[in-house]
Parts: structure tokens; C-alpha cells; sequence
DNA sequence: GCCAACGTTGGC
DNA sequence: GCCAACGTTGGC
């Protein structure tokens, strides 16, 4: 099993969000980098920490499993979305995503600072300048020191 | 195929 | 609101 880290900005879709509604298609993904994880590299049953972007304070807040195989994000076809694009079209897509579905919701924020004055965090990814990645690779070990630090038991 | 201009992300 | 980082675009 492989685990990432998602991004989302909790003024747009919070992890409080996807806990009401269950399972939430993760559309808008415009970057090759992070489509390719989602398309080549996720697995039904992978579990990602689910990072507030954009939020007071930055932090991850919970954890989310891929619920599913990749398809084609419905959205690029869509003329009417800010994520439409005119290249794509249904026999060739460019965008794919995955579903993700809620595990956990943490007590705290597991704040961006925190992750960084970690000794063992402060590796992760999201905590590295000028890293706008939304979707990210997790180590094992920074995955199970998170979610001990948030009390999570998953 | 180089690279300057531009747009976006996201912490601060 | 500022701006550093960096991906993308498009002229050549």
C-alpha cells in the first residue's frame, strides 16, 4: 500500500466536507505530475493525509482512502467548468482522478509548523519551499509519526 | 528546442 | 496583499 498527501483548501472542500458527504470525486487536478499519481500510481485501499491549503493555520486535518480505480475527470469536457479543457475530449482525455472517501477526521490541525520543527517531518514534502504540488508521495514512517502525533489509530 | 513572459500556488 | 517558486505558453 502507498499513502500521499492531498491538498485542499478547506474554503472550497474541507475534510469536514468530505465526512458529510462520504466519497468525493477529486476534480480540477491540472498538473501532469499529480494526474499521473492518481492515474499510474494510486490503489483502492491507499490512505492520504488530508492537507488544509490556503487555510489558518495550514495543517493536515484528517485522512482519506482512494475508493476506487481512475477514470477520466468529468469536468474537462465540461464547457460550462473552470477546469474545462477544449483538448480533451472523451475518446482521448487528458484528466483523470480518484475517489476519495473519508477515514478520519483529527481532534487538531497537525499544523504546517509542527510538521516542520519535527526532526522526522520536516523531510515530508509539503514542508519544503516552493512546493505546490497538490497531490504528494508519503513515507511510511512520516504517514504512522502523523497520525500518532494527531491520535489518530488507523 | 530555447527561454522570456506570464499565470498560479500558497505561505507569510 | 506580497512575493518566491515554478509550471506552462508561445515567439523565434
Amino acid at each position: 500500500m502507498s499513502h500521499w498527501l492531498i491538498k485542499s483548501e478547506p474554503d472550497v472542500f474541507s475534510i469536514g466536507d468530505l465526512a458529510r458527504v462520504g466519497r468525493e470525486p477529486w476534480t480540477g487536478v491540472r498538473n501532469y505530475q499529480a494526474r499521473n499519481f492518481m492515474w499510474r500510481d494510486m490503489r483502492p485501499g491507499d490512505l492520504a493525509l488530508f492537507y488544509h491549503s490556503n487555510a489558518k493555520p495550514p495543517g493536515i486535518a484528517g485522512i482519506a482512502r482512494v475508493a476506487g480505480a481512475p477514470y477520466p475527470d468529468p469536468t474537462q469536457f465540461d464547457p460550462a467548468s473552470e477546469y474545462h479543457d477544449p483538448k480533451a475530449t472523451p475518446e482521448n482525455p487528458r484528466w483523470w482522478l480518484v475517489d476519495f472517501e473519508h477515514v478520519a477526521t483529527f481532534g487538531r490541525i497537525l499544523t504546517l509548523d509542527e510538521l516542520k520543527a519535527d526532526a522526522i517531518l520536516s523531510a515530508m514534502q509539503v514542508c519544503q519551499r516552493g512546493t505546490r504540488l497538490s497531490i504528494t508521495p508519503v513515507a511510511p514512517t512520516h504517514f504512522k509519526r502523523v497520525c500518532s502525533l494527531a491520535g489518530a489509530s488507523v
